[in-house]
DNA sequence: TTGTATGCGTTATCAG
DNA sequence: CTGATAACGCATACAA
């Protein structure tokens, strides 16, 4: 490993000079010396310190990504295929502008926290984010923070979130189950906080744009780990017969309830239809394919990271909750209940 | 920020002193001065600077993951199922044994390197990584380092790589299928290098033990990036005719066809039968089911960085080439042709 | 048992 | 245009 002061001992010359070269302060240095160092650089292929860089200039090029992890989904979160994605996509923004990304997945706040001053690093994505959490991190870490699908009481303190058109997503889709003649509708969710919370007054609303009104009952809360135990599946199975169509706050519940139910002998979407909400690879694969409400992650991630290095930098803007736009995609797993549409379209 | 300074000069010791009692080397110090320096680093929640630490013990409790990107099948390499649970199941292995993780997935080798230099990474797990990289990262890079799913010549030069019984698996499939009474079998495979090329081989000699010889004209190839293109697949499907089972090196090249043949009207597994390797969650959601080799991925990951971590703390070890194994599952994309299993069980 | 001094690699200040 | 010197926070050899 070359360092500055090797080379500038080979060149009789000073690490300052070294260093003037290296940041490219050819102003300040001669043309020929110039040249000297930077063959001599190029044949010790020398590759700078960061240790050393961030004691000194205070900062580290490092950007923080914290996942709050819920062990129900998956083992472990990064593999979740709505994480994965962002975090993929994340990573190739970071490491494209020139920085470095250090994960944490931990439901531990305090090893955060830890962990990001440890590395004193230049800026945090969080996802997952609890509100209480991101306040206690704020008290000891006053860095750039940008988080991804939160939606904290905004009036506590200024931050800046990246999140989607999650009302409009649930919105348009109940208004499409409407249209399609879909009255009995259950509406399947985590829990009634934050992103779920706020997809449900879409559903919500939509019904009574239409001159309809949702039932209490019909929003069937499923305990995060539960999913997948025979007791939850086999209870919404006996409550399936109430209903027309299954809206889910996320393709993975759509996608594991279907098979179950079509394990079962239920046809999708004949005796019952299906929606989801992600538009992850499964909603793709599985068949019927998914009708489902589509976001961008990439984009999530990337505007993450763009709002983040703004803040880093320096440079000003006002937008503070930022919402990536929605798109239904009609696939295959939602019958038309009016018989108005041409029966034989499958695939329209 | 406390700094082992701040602490030392409220109570007008040395730093050394505090440091000692920071490393639990209390055998040196008086029990009054230790329990009066735990207050105040509990008071002040002292967090030590990884960037200074890196400097005075060149080592930097960094482990670096290395992906070789092969930007083919999805937008980012994190994004596969594959690596995404890989990764995850690195990242928490590598957090319980208080090292950080950070990541680099680019194909540029020269990029890769610098980047590990430029941090000072006690170790470093390469996932994809090409044999020539390898050696040109070695020339530069002298620290431990264990390769995932390596098949790079072994007499180079020592090396640690955690891999699978890829050869046993497609073997035990390919037997599986004989069994049945497949005997027009196609091979599908990325390339036929590292994994790919040794999952082949077990395929072969399956048939060899059988009696039986495969045709050079069964192995298709599909180059990476192609198989989405509808003519690639147009042209699997007209070739489709002349077999009955569809052996595919990945799950998600089998569930990927699986659904082009089914919306063509091809019944699976009456018309065709399919196999697939790695048994991500594809392969549990798609119907039917797929038949499938196993690999516990999240075992894969956690030894590599075991490995690497002995590597890192000199413990001796004598295995250079761990072998995780594969298990079958059968699931519902295989037909029996030999028509002596109970035709009646269509899930064993 | 405690303190002093030095160095890790880099950047920044300031003087020549 | 160039260089000497201090500083970042920490660990450690050596002194006291």
């Amino acid at each position: 490993m070359v360092t500055i002061k090797n080379i500038a001992d080979m060149l009789g010359i000073s690490t300052t000079t070294v260093s003037n070269v290296i940041h490219g302060k050819t102003g300040e240095v001669s043309q020929q010396t110039v040249e000297r160092v930077e063959k001599l650089l190029a044949k010790y292929d020398y590759v700078p310190n960061n240790s050393a860089r961030s004691l000194t200039q205070n900062r580290s090029n490092i950007i923080g990504l914290a996942l709050r992890g819920r062990k129900d989904k998956y083992e472990n979160i990064i593999a979740d295929p709505f994480f994965s994605e962002l975090i993929g996509s994340i990573e190739a923004k970071i490491r494209s502008q020139g920085y470095f990304m250090m994960i944490y997945s931990s439901d531990d706040i305090g090893e955060l926290i830890r962990n990001v001053l440890t590395w004193n690093v230049d800026g945090l994505i969080l996802i997952g984010m609890l509100h209480d959490d991101f306040i206690r991190l704020k008290s000891r870490y006053n860095k750039p923070t940008v988080l991804i699908d939160s939606y904290a009481p905004r009036d506590i303190m200024n931050y800046v979130n990246v999140g989607l058109e999650d009302e409009k997503g649930t919105y348009d889709m109940t208004c499409h189950l409407l249209k399609l003649g879909h009255r009995r509708i259950a509406f399947l969710a985590d829990n009634m906080e934050g992103v779920d919370y706020v997809r449900y007054l879409g559903h919500q609303k939509a019904f009574l744009d239409n001159g309809l009104k949702v039932r209490e009952e019909d929003l069937l809360i499923i305990r995060p780990g539960m999913l997948e135990r025979e007791s939850s599946m086999e209870e919404l199975y006996h409550r399936s017969k109430d209903y027309t169509a299954f809206m889910c706050c996320s393709d993975y519940y759509a996608v594991t309830l279907m098979n179950y139910f079509s394990d079962r002998g239920v046809k999708i979407p004949q005796d019952l239809s299906f929606t989801g909400f992600d538009d992850i690879l499964l909603a793709r694969v599985i068949r019927p394919a998914l009708t489902t409400v589509y976001q961008d992650i990439t984009k999530k991630g990337q505007l993450a990271v763009e709002y983040l290095l703004k803040m880093i930098h320096g440079i000003e803007f006002t937008e503070r909750d930022i919402k990536v736009p929605v798109e239904l995609v009609i696939r295959d797993s939602v019958k038309s209940l009016t018989k108005i549409e041409e029966p034989g379209l499958k695939n329209p």
